[in-house]
Parts: C-alpha cells; structure tokens; sequence
DNA sequence: CAATAAAGTTTGAGTCGTCAAACTTTTGTA
DNA sequence: TACAAAAGTTTGACGACTCAAACTTTATTG
C-alpha cells in the first residue's frame, strides 16, 4: 500500500501530466506542488520509479505508469468524495474545503468511502465541477469548455473550476460563478483581455481572460 | 502540533492510567497497545517527557501533565465523534468503526470538527457509551457500575462497553446488550462465575463474570 | 534472602522523508 | 554556435520512528 507521501506525490504527477501540453510532469512544477525542494522531489521520483508507478528517464519528463494511473484516480475519487461532503452536508465553504481533503484523503478505508459515497447519491461531480473517479477507476474528463472562448451573446451553464486556490474559489464564488448557474456573455474584449459576463439576476462581472480560461462552461 | 504518532501514545497512556488501580501506565503495556517493542515505547516516552507531555520518573510509572491530559481527551473528543458519525450517519458496523475512527481522527481540523459535532446534534456519548470530552477538556467518566455488581433481581439498564475489541463487541450486539438496552438479572452464580439476564424481549442470556465486569449499567 | 522472572533502558542500526548546496545536463537565445 | 539560465541530479546530513539484542533495575517467591 502506497505510503501518504507516495499519494501526494502520485496526485501532483496525474495534475501535472493533465495540465501540460506534453503530458508529461516537470521535477521544479512538481516540487513546488508538493511543497519541498527539487532535490528531494528528484529522489521521491526515484522510488516512484522503483515502485513502478512512474516512468522517467533521466534529465526527461515524468509519466505514471497504469498502476500509478489507478492510484491517483484513486486518491482523487476519495479527495473528491470527501470535498462534496464537507461542502453539502456539513456546509463547509467551497474555498475551504482542498486542504481539509488533504489530509482526510488518506484516512479513509474503501469501505467508509463506498458508505460516504451511497450517503451523498453517488455524486459524477464534486463541488467544484471536477468529475468524481469511478470506483473502478473511469473518470469522463471532457464536459466544458472555457469560457474565454465562446461567443458574444452565448448563453452558457457554468460547470467546473479549474483552480483549487482558495483566494481564486473565493473570487469566484462571490461573483456568482458556482457550477450550475447559467450566464450570458454579455462582451468580449481583446484590447482589455477580459470577458463580461451577464447572470439572470442582472448583475454582470467582468473575468479577466487568465480566469475565464480557469471556468470551463458548456452551452445550455 | 503533536504529530500522529505522539498522539497515539498520549491517547494510550491516558487510557492506560485510567484502568490502572495506581492510576499510571507501565512501559510493557503501552508498547502493547501502540503496537511496538518496549525500547521503542521507552524512546518515546523520553521524547514525550522533554516535550512535557508525560511525567516518567526513570525506572517508575508514567503519568500525564496536565498539557498531556489535554492533548489526549482532545484526541479521545475528535476519536468519539468520529465513531459516532460513522454509526449513526453511514450507518457502518459497530464493532468496525474503532480502527477507522483511529486513522481519521488525526486528519481532522478543528472547525470540521465542530461542524461534524453540529451534525450530530452535540451527542454526549458514542455509540459504546463512551462519554465524549466537551470541547473544552471534560468528561463525566461517571454513570454506571459493572453488570457484575448488581443483584439478582435488578432492572438495569446498560449504559457503556469498556473494550474495543472487535469480536467482543460483535459477541456484545448479538447479545443485544448494546447501550440503551433494559435487562433484568436473572441469576447469579458464583460457582459458575456467570450472569444471566433477561432481555425484555424474553430471551436471557449468560456471560462470564469477566465479561460483565465490562458492561455497565445503571438501575432504570 | 538469594535466585530468577519481569519490567525498563540502552545501544547500534535501518527506513522514510526532508534540506542545502554543489554539481551536471538541457534549453533558449544573443 | 557559444554560453548563461533553467531544469534536473547528487551528496551528506538530519529528525522522526522503528527494531533487535544486550543490558540494568525492580519485583516475586521458594
């Protein structure tokens, strides 16, 4: 059984992976994302690769494995689990939740998730949008996307957040982005590199177009 | 911040002193309860000594600081609450929840913790009839006596289990005998060294001395 | 009360995860 | 293309936690 560390490590890595262009984690991204120095990350990846859950080549990119591939859906299944619960049950706030699953991620037997996850209806999506790993380890990515790249006059449904910072959660929530509610783009500005957006209520927001590439919506 | 490790060894020697007729725990059984070898536990005791967790006179028994004490019912708070909610919320099996209850109970933050309590409705017992310390460091350890004690006769109801241990729980709950329940004692034999009880459903049971010493109750 | 069992301690070593700092390879660009 | 900057690696060391085995102190009891 993979050690807390090992999870940590094998979470940034699948993150890493989806987000760059070439698929593959860098050592410096990686270090940073779980918080040591690159030295130390360098040696992690080492094991990794002695336990076969990564493959890197010396001075190259890093990828999982299949095995490592299961384990952070794995990880990510429970940490996601976890946040819908400590948002729809006990009414935590969704800036504040990332941490708290953290932690917990890694406390939890399959049985008590299998219980957690009958408790709340079997969840596809966590609060932030992001899609809930199956148990047999599915996950359906796709669904969205971002919002700086519709159309004036799109009328859209928000549904995920790309960005687990809590400053950027916060951000978001206050202007009413949550996934499931529904808005127009109202204007699009190249010059200013922004998008205004138009909810029902009428109030409209202005996203620069760095976060609106962050909130993937689809078209209603 | 106390790390896991030293919180379980907290938890232990204060369950430890607290069954102990000298009121303090021995190097041997705490190495058996944390589940190391007895230098290990002498280690650590040090460690917990220089932190000012525990008083250790060489060669003589441990007891807790008030520090100490604070840490641990903290840890028994958060440790009971968890089983509580796994019972009642997830519905898990009461003689499994212990161990889990173990490994989350350090993953927990103190706001969470307070939510999952609000959850709950502020439940002053877990599901063995273990007090649950407030949040400020008390416990009623009272209420109750050992089934043991009462005489023939007496319409008890039962209140609490002082064991952990999964198969005599599970042999607990098939008795009916959880907390909450009334029986009447029906026999007392010395010889034997049994008890017998009627349940108000009109079956009886029969558990060694030993056994009921581990089963409070109070008269209805 | 002396012998021995039980409880407690010490020592030397190992693993995991980490750092700082020196070092090597790759990459981007002047 | 040469060379600096960035990315990656290595080295030596440390703290937390653990073990096995040798050792010392305390308790028991014939």
């Amino acid at each position: 059984m993979a050690t807390e560390t090992v999870e940590n490590y094998i979470k940034a890595i699948y993150v890493l992976c989806r987000e760059s262009p070439s698929g593959e984690a860098g050592v410096v991204r990686l270090a940073q994302e779980v918080d040591v120095t690159k030295g130390t990350a360098t040696s992690m990846i080492k094991r990794l690769a002695k336990l076969k859950l990564v493959k890197a080549p010396r001075y190259s990119g890093i990828t999982l494995t299949a095995t490592g591939k299961k384990v952070a859906l794995d990880v990510l299944r429970r940490h996601r689990i976890i946040e819908t619960f400590l948002v729809s049950t006990l009414n935590l706030d969704w800036a504040d939740v990332h941490e708290e699953a953290e932690r917990l991620e890694h406390a939890l037997s399959p049985r008590t998730l299998d219980r957690l996850d009958e408790f709340l209806g079997r969840p596809s999506t966590d609060p932030h949008g992001d899609p809930i790993p199956s148990a047999s380890g599915k996950v359906s990515e796709l669904r969205g996307k971002a919002l700086s790249g519709y159309i004036k006059g799109a009328k859209v449904e928000i549904v995920r957040i790309l960005d687990q910072d809590r400053a950027f959660l916060k951000f978001v929530a206050q202007s009413g982005l949550k996934p499931g509610v529904c808005v127009t783009v109202q204007a699009l500005s190249p010059e200013g590199d922004s998008i205004t957006l138009q909810a029902k209520r009428g109030q409209s927001v202005t996203l620069s177009s760095s976060a609106a590439a962050k909130i993937l919506a689809r078209l209603q």
